[in-house]
DNA sequence: GCCATTTATAGTCAAGGTGACTCTTAAAGG
DNA sequence: CCTTTAAGAGTCACCTTGACTATAAATGGC
């Protein structure tokens, strides 16, 4: 129906019983090969103590990514600059009703996949805020576990179609650390080779680094550098060996 | 950062400015062999008149999708079990300050897609309701052009790797129908034979209908009907000719 | 210093999917 | 009765893909 509620048509926005917006982040990066979280312990009722996803609540002048990017900047020391560049993308909203004990608390949900990053200092509060294995997670505050489990799918599903590896990589990185990314995330083994043939025959997806600076310091045959290149899209994907999509 | 602002941390949840919340629907369908929307006429400021999504706020005890399932029987005519069972999928919220003139409002908004239906009713109020073609809607209330494009974008996606186009048809039809279905979404045509051979290669798209009842009343040779299937994802995907991806 | 190990990169080959196309069948319409 | 339209069977060349082999260039252990 197209009419509001009669406490709302009448302009009164305060006789109705009041939502509040929050914007909550599942950051995901890639450490030793094994898909890592960024987590905050929280450090007030409810839920004092236990884990959380980053995130906080959406100000009046603000829109949930303006306040998800803030709360990413806050949280982990990033620079407002680069949270403001990052790659961010909205997951899904959770609107369950007595998903938080206190009132209603509809949360806008983000990913944010970044490169292997410090370890970050806690936030302005008391909260310390870590990287933990993906693996470990669990019991996390509110529905959390639910939208971390989310992200994960989304994330590996969108590796299929997308050139969105790149973000889980620094700015150079070598072709077998973006195959790792795939592994991890998916939790399968590639063939290097044809991955290999597969990346550099799309397009737009990396470009090599000028000159052939060329990275050691690993065990074997030092690796040629990439850039991410500017496409977006994946044509054809890149499908998982015996995959399911959303 | 994870505490709240002062006035919800002190639990007074009527000290700050409030957040609404409403769950809007870009409901599709095709007719006709061209795409169709869902509108309803707005009987009331802001924007009375103009055309605009079905869709209303969410009430207290509600979550988004249950107020989705909820406006779009009431706009629609279907019955409450028929909307229960409809497919929706989340699609995006809309959150930007200012796009409703009246207070903050906050749009969960839903993408639905059904078979050709009868035209609706109207609502329980003063608007009419009416299905229109995508091409010709323009200027409609609030932010909704940006809704209904985003919608269309994510269907023709989800066309490529899901089996949803089965949703835009009848309990039963012919490979005809369906390949109009992403002939109409992707605006391109398609080849027959490829389409049919790719279609029945997918295990679980479509199941036929036993016994060979064909369906006749059109022009050529009659066709075999199918069911959809029980597989909800494509793999391999039907990509479309020169595709883009989101 | 030698060798096993590890990783990058080049290349091969067969199986399967895809796009373009042809042909036949079975209905409707004038 | 003949044209038109669409369903459905089938063909063929090309390209992608997965599996696999081979070589190059580094590290680490001995």
């Amino acid at each position: 129906m197209t009419s509001a509620p009669p406490e709302v048509e009448g302009y009164d926005k305060y006789a109705f019983e009041p939502f509040a917006l929050t914007a909550d982040l599942a950051v995901l990066t890639v450490r030793e090969g094994r898909l890592h979280v960024l987590l905050v312990e929280r450090g007030q009722e409810p839920y004092a103590g236990a884990w959380a996803l980053p995130g906080g609540f959406v100000l009046p002048e603000e829109s949930a990514e303006q306040a998800a990017r803030r709360e990413l900047a806050e949280e982990t020391g990033l620079s407002g600059d680069t949270a403001a560049r990052l790659h961010l993308e909205q997951l899904r909203t959770y609107s369950d009703p007595g998903r938080d004990p206190r009132m209603r608390v509809v949360s806008v949900a983000f990913t944010a996949l970044v490169p292997d990053l410090p370890e970050p200092r806690g936030g302005g509060d008391a909260a310390q805020a870590r990287w933990l294995p993906y693996e470990d997670v669990r019991h996390l505050a509110f529905d959390h576990d639910r939208i971390l489990a989310d992200a994960r799918e989304r994330v590996g599903a969108k590796l299929e179609y997308s050139c969105l590896a790149t973000a889980f990589c620094p700015a150079e990185f070598t072709l077998g650390e973006l195959r790792q990314v795939y592994e991890t995330v998916w939790g399968v083994a590639l063939d290097r080779p044809n991955f290999r043939r597969k990346v550099l025959a799309t397009p737009g997806f990396v470009r090599p680094v000028e000159g052939p600076p060329r990275r050691t310091g690993g065990r074997g045959k030092p690796a040629a550098l990439y850039r991410a290149g500017e496409a977006t899209a994946l044509h054809p994907p890149l499908l998982r060996p015996e995959g399911r999509s959303a």
